[in-house]
DNA sequence: GATTCTAATTAAACTAGTTTAATAAATATT
DNA sequence: AATATTTATTAAACTAGTTTAATTAGAATC
């Protein structure tokens, strides 16, 4: 197990417990992969073989319909990531994963992960609080959009994420937001002139 | 193993193999309960003990701030369901889970959940599986709110969710979408003269 | 350093929602 | 059946965003 995998494996064990040696079985899967700014860990019409770990860096999850780029998430250091859904059901992703920074990602594979399942119980407990944890960040989310104004939305996002501002153009910012250059342009006005 | 989890029983297999003998271990914790419109499974204030699968019947998510009410979600026949974050972070909650119409609900303690997922690594799985669903669904739904308009995510739901619209007074639906009760009687005014 | 290209801001006209309040339609209660 | 209560609609004024287009600012390239 190469040393580079230390953070991948505090991580999983912030979940749960898990001996060394079911560590050492599910870590020896991982490849560390090394990407530049631009590069694409997917596009549309591939199907998604892999599942992702970002060491360090940035991708951002996109879609482009009608000439329009819709940007569903920006995964940075730390963060569990694929394109889930084709991942699951073996279908065509419609998506973009592009690297928005140099970035280190630690990779396995789609049928490795199903050994490393098949092989630990505790991997597969840490397998379903990730996904737990997903799955309240993303409800969290959605009740943000809710319930907040876009103003107080952006205000949450540049205290919760600031370096996204350094990493990340406005515009994709904008559509994170649900909103157009422009609008995102006006609410920061609004806030500067206060 | 009452025969009345036969349908709890199947949504999980859907998931997963699970042996005889695991759901058997898995099932025999869970409680039939029946609930009569207008009576709460949980509101403000409580701690979460319990996790829920509704047999039949609707239960309504939602938060009341500064007088105002927030649909978070509507739960029917077949769901999985509880006030999660407060649940697993065993804090107190800030919602309301109200029966929305008269159920049959199946619920399970949170050690006693736990104790299944410790004896049975298949039903782990069935965990982690189902939580997946539980997050793709969510994410789909940021998609949704993000990149359609209003008119066309109530025309979404209307075809998706019929029911609900039996179901569930149109001030609650307009608050899942949402919207103002007034801003849902518009769209419906303006997709009624086409 | 000048040029080119991309990103961000501004302006103007517009739109889909909001809020508040009044009215109408359903539903529940006596 | 009559009344009270809750829910849905409508109207009017308003607002926070949109779109399109022009302008400015910043980065990258020659």
């Amino acid at each position: 197990m190469p040393d580079t995998l230390k953070d991948l494996e505090q991580k999983i064990r912030s979940f749960t417990p898990v001996s060394d040696s079911d560590m050492e079985f599910g870590l020896q899967f991982y490849k560390r992969k090394t990407f530049k700014k631009g590069q694409f860990l997917v596009q549309p019409g591939q199907y998604i073989r892999d599942f992702y770990f970002m060491k360090q860096g940035c991708v951002t999850f996109y879609t482009i319909e009608e000439g329009i780029t819709r940007v569903m998430e920006f995964y940075t250091s730390g963060s569990f990531f694929t394109d889930l859904y084709p991942y699951i059901e073996e279908i065509q992703s419609e998506s973009y994963l592009e690297i928005t920074e140099d970035s280190i990602v630690y990779v396995i594979s789609k049928l490795d992960a199903l050994k490393v399942f098949d092989h630990s119980h505790a991997l597969e407990r840490f397998g379903r609080l990730s996904m737990q944890k997903a799955f309240i960040n993303n409800f969290q989310r959605i009740n943000r959009i809710k319930n907040l104004s876009n103003q107080e939305r952006y205000l949450q996002l540049l205290e919760k994420r600031p370096s996204l501002f350094q990493r990340v153009p406005q515009y994709l910012i904008a559509s994170y937001l649900g909103l157009t250059p422009v609008g995102l342009s006006k609410i920061r006005k609004r806030l500067s002139k206060k």
